[in-house]
RNA sequence: UGGGCGAUCGUUCAAUGGUAGGACAAUGCCCUUUGGAGGCAUUUAUCCAGGUUCGAAUCCUGGUCGCCCAGCCA
């Protein structure tokens, strides 16, 4: 999957329980000469998020490790939640992140085997169509400390089961009027053997098969079928699934067919970020944000068109591994990830957010020059290019202090500094607005310190970037932090909601920042680091004529930590 | 209060009866034509109580704490 030069990169995959059971079961020839088989098997009800690369890097990444083999599998049992839209993106999602599958199958591929199974079972005793509504179920089913009862529908005989359940698929009975249920024990410690429901009717058109079934299986009585179908020998899946595990292995026994195992890890959670798809949706629907793909969103659309790179994600999803225990991990780890990879890889810029005017007196007028700049220090195979420089330029207003406060480098009156990759300047004068605010700096350079060294050896503190006035771009530049302000925000007080802890300043759009020229061919989807200031990458929204920049991740600020920590 | 699962630096992952280690974060220093990157250093952990053992994070017992389960969702 990865070639050896990206995987040198990327973060040794650390030992964990899952590869252990896997090597162990490879040794001891567990499936016989079967191959490594696993399955992604996401339901289309939604976009795919981060949480979910975790699992999609597990199930592919492991499986390929070993040799073996990844399905794609839709678990497209509830035709109310699921849709067309949600299997195009899901697989757009996992190709994305680099992933190929072996087959792409539905459960609903398989809704003609399972009818034969449910039969199977009605025959053999083991299940019984149940007339009780859905709130007797749920009474007669008990609690977590109280056994259920038995359903006074629980000891039909086989032909009339056999009757009943042919006459629910053909349609003959309303949605919630009966069900198929297997009769396990209704007394068991574990609800979800105390005859769990197998099917329910439901007259909904399916997104696949349309009005073709009016039954549909529930998730237990379809996964660990579908997984057996496709010989899978490893089922990953997420933690709350442990419960179900009896279960899933109760009807492979029953039915006789090919065992796979479920094994269960930690779901992915992480710091100021929310995975809940029902809340994610609230969001879009709500339109606090600007849809499934907003920048701001964890679904992997929104890092997507943030930036993000399917690299970083699988060396930070590996990094954090998969355990039993349920942990939160901090968002700087993904960032941090994020980073190292951008900061190996993307092509260096010169870009002004919040322009100042900068005027170089004894720069000849109507002069101008151009400088070489590498392309990316970090890869000098990456190459060098030209950027063109004048006597008026764009500087960044945080690069300018007309009193610097202590520790502060940059720019102020009296003090010399170098413009990157060009000529050290020195501050001389300040022009002001009515309101008194500087709105133009005007300074001296050395014209021998071209290239930015001076043959005197002369040091300064502090280099800052440019972009010439006479030869700037503008472009529309959106800046992201974090949508919500609290670590967890889920935690809410008396009668406030996980809204309240949205921070309202996760968007700043700054409409007018200025551009090196080399910039104008950028294409929507290319990365750049604007030096100094952070990585940014085109969004789709960009037209010929204006280029709409997002802002991954700012680089890390070592100065506004010196200066918060002065301001108290 | 039934059942299941779990507990190691602030966070995350290792250590599979034999020196508790890495990454993130934090702090300090060095270096730097990005206050970026890089380098060096430092701080902090085996939930508690017993037991087995020459030796326990690891095995056993008992506690404590956390998460999950009472959909005709997945």
């Amino acid at each position: 999957m990865t070639t050896s030069n990206t995987e040198s990169q990327e973060v040794r995959a650390s030992s964990n329980f899952l590869r252990d059971i896997i090597a162990e079961d490879v040794r001891t020839k567990k499936f016989g000469d079967a191959v490594i088989q696993t399955r992604f098997p996401p339901e289309p009800n939604g976009y795919l998020h981060i949480g979910h690369a975790k699992a999609i890097v597990l199930d592919f990444g492991l499986a390929d490790e070993f040799g073996g083999k990844t399905n794609l599998r839709f678990d497209d049992t509830n035709p109310e939640k699921e849709e067309t839209e949600y299997v195009e993106s899901i697989q757009a999602d996992v190709r994305w992140l680099g992933f190929e599958w072996e087959k792409l199958r539905y459960a609903s591929d398989y809704f003609g085997q399972l009818y034969e199974w449910a039969l199977a079972l009605i025959k053999a005793g083991k299940a019984y169509v149940d007339d009780l509504t859905a709130e007797e179920i749920r009474q007669y089913r008990g609690t977590l400390t109280e056994p259920g009862r038995d359903s006074p529908y629980r000891n039909r005989a086989i032909e009339e089961n056999l009757d009943l359940f042919t006459r629910m698929k053909a349609g003959e009975f309303p949605d919630g009027s009966r069900v198929l249920r297997a009769k396990i024990d209704m007394a068991s410690p574990n609800l979800n053997l105390r005859d769990p429901v197998m099917y329910r009717i439901l007259h909904a058109a399916h997104h696949r098969t349309g009005d073709a079934w009016c039954i549909y299986p529930m998730y237990d009585f379809a996964h660990g079928q579908s997984d057996s179908i496709e010989r899978v020998t490893h089922s990953m899946c997420t933690l709350e699934f442990a419960d179900h595990q009896p279960l899933y292995r109760w009807y492979i026994e029953q039915l006789g067919i090919f065992p796979s195992v479920q094994i269960e890890f930690d779901r992915l959670n992480l710091t100021y970020t929310l995975l809940s798809k029902r809340k994610l949706l609230q969001l879009v629907e709500e339109g606090h944000v600007r849809g499934w793909d907003d920048p701001r969103m964890p679904t992997l659309s929104g890092i997507r068109r943030r930036g993000f790179t399917p690299e970083a994600i699988r060396a930070f999803v590996a990094s954090v591994g998969a355990t039993r225990t349920n942990g939160i991990v901090d968002i700087e780890m993904l960032e941090h990830f994020q980073r190292d990879d951008l900061n190996r890889r993307a092509a260096r810029a010169m870009a002004v957010l919040r322009p100042l005017k900068l005027v170089i007196d004894n720069y000849p007028e109507g002069q101008e020059e151009t400088v070489a700049v590498l392309n990316n220090p970090e890869d000098l195979s990456e190459g060098t290019r030209l950027v063109p420089f004048s006597r008026e330029l764009w500087i960044e207003q945080d690069d300018f202090r007309e009193t610097p406060p202590p520790k502060y480098y940059r720019l102020s009156p009296g003090r010399e500094v170098r413009l990157r990759n060009a000529y050290f300047v020195t501050a001389q004068s300040v022009v002001r607005d009515a309101a008194g605010n500087v709105v133009e700096v005007h300074c001296t350079y050395d014209p021998k310190s071209r290239g930015g060294n001076s043959p005197d050896g002369r040091k300064v503190k502090s280099t800052i970037h440019w972009v010439s006035k006479a030869h700037a771009l503008s472009a529309e530049v959106r800046l992201y932090e974090k949508l919500f302000s609290k670590p967890d925000p889920g935690d809410v007080e008396e009668g406030k909601t996980f809204l309240d802890n949205l921070n309202p300043n996760s968007l700043e759009v700054v409409s007018e920042a200025k551009l090196e020229p080399s910039l104008g061919s950028a294409q929507p989807g290319e990365r750049f680091q604007f030096e100094r200031v952070g990585y940014f990458c085109v969004d789709p929204d960009s037209t010929p004529g204006k280029l709409v920049f997002n802002r991954t991740l700012a680089l890390k600020d070592s100065w506004a930590k010196i200066e918060k920590k002065a301001g108290g």
